[in-house]
DNA sequence: ACCTGAACACCGTTCAAGT
DNA sequence: ACCTGAACACCGTTCAAGT
């Protein structure tokens, strides 16, 4: 930290904290190695010790990412209170609110799949889906939703959110419609979903 | 055709075609207008007289990819017959095949937004939703759905479609569980959106 | 009107060599 | 154990010049 000795210290870390600005202020097609190198001060062959390569630094930052959403979706449950379609709407709302604000990690996030299998970040989003699923026996635990298995419900929620996340960041609904949009889908899940009285 | 002229004719076309195959074969990272002009045999400046700059091209693919989306929707609802739950969940599960057998397209397809408004594309994505929301209103027509705004119900389709096939594609739901969680989420919809009777 | 060839400024990745 | 500097093979984009 005195005059920039050779080993950087810690530059695995900080080459992760400049990705996640760069990725939010660039988006992805702008995030590029060497720039990373030069903005943190050090050579472009340097990350090499921390990452294999350019996708091992975007697979670290999609599984913090999972960890995030994870935490931000529970948090948000657990501060609207006691009522459950209060519980449903803040959760859904909170999805959406980071997958917009942050939507290049987000795609990134989701660029999991294709042909690779990477295990601790299917791990990661699977620890995210988690969260979904105890609201969900929470809500058939208080009686308020119907029975039936757990993750295939919450399959459905986060489908839904994740594409009215979709359709927003891509332009085709505009953002001053999330609001309802999410309230509107709350809703008919609940609806679709709820004990027969 | 013959041997080579110095104009190729219908590179354009000639460019989109072979895009949509490098698209589907290494997908969107690996699709470069140079490989591109090398496959279609012309020089790698030749295309930028019909795109550009790859932007425009992947555009251009985009449009396409949105009007084939909107008809294969269509008619997969057309050819379930007279039942109101099969037509939805044909269209759904047609939704579904589309994204997730040409993922890199979808991808494409849903990179419009990031800043930039292209009018041609905001309005083919228009399109291919208007078949979702004639399908609703379909279902209003005949009494199966519950009145209200056939827009905001089939917003709430569309999401849910895009969501299952995003989480297909990222590897965080495998592909065998496709079939039941459209069926889950046709099923669903319209419970929750059917007119109480 | 359409295409070529050379040139420019960028990448990611590799590897011997330095501290 | 961690980092540098040069090198390689690729990009997208631009522009004068060719047909």
């Amino acid at each position: 930290m005195t005059d920039r000795p050779y080993h950087h210290g810690n530059l695995r870390a900080a080459l992760l904290a400049q990705a996640k600005r760069a990725l939010r202020e660039q988006g992805l097609d702008g995030l590029s190695l060497r720039e990373l190198a030069r903005q943190v001060g050090v050579s472009h062959a340097a990350p090499r010790r921390h990452f294999a390569d350019r996708q091992a630094l975007l697979d670290a930052l999609a599984e913090s990412g999972w960890e995030r959403l994870g935490a931000e979706v529970r948090a948000a449950a657990a501060r609207a209170g006691a009522d459950y379609e209060a519980r449903l709407c803040a959760a859904a709302r909170a999805y959406v609110r980071f997958a917009t604000r942050d939507a290049a990690l987000l795609e990134v996030m989701f660029a999991g799949g294709q042909g690779r299998q990477v295990a601790p970040l299917q791990e990661a989003a699977a620890r995210a889906f988690s969260v979904l699923v105890e609201l969900i026996k929470d809500g058939q635990a208080s009686g308020v939703l119907e029975r039936g298995d757990p993750e295939r419900m919450a399959l459905l929620l986060f489908a839904t959110t994740q594409g009215i996340a979709a359709l927003v960041n891509a332009g085709i609904v505009a953002p001053k419609r999330l609001d309802r949009l999410v309230s509107d889908a709350s809703a008919r899940f609940l609806r679709g979903s709820r004990t027969l009285a």
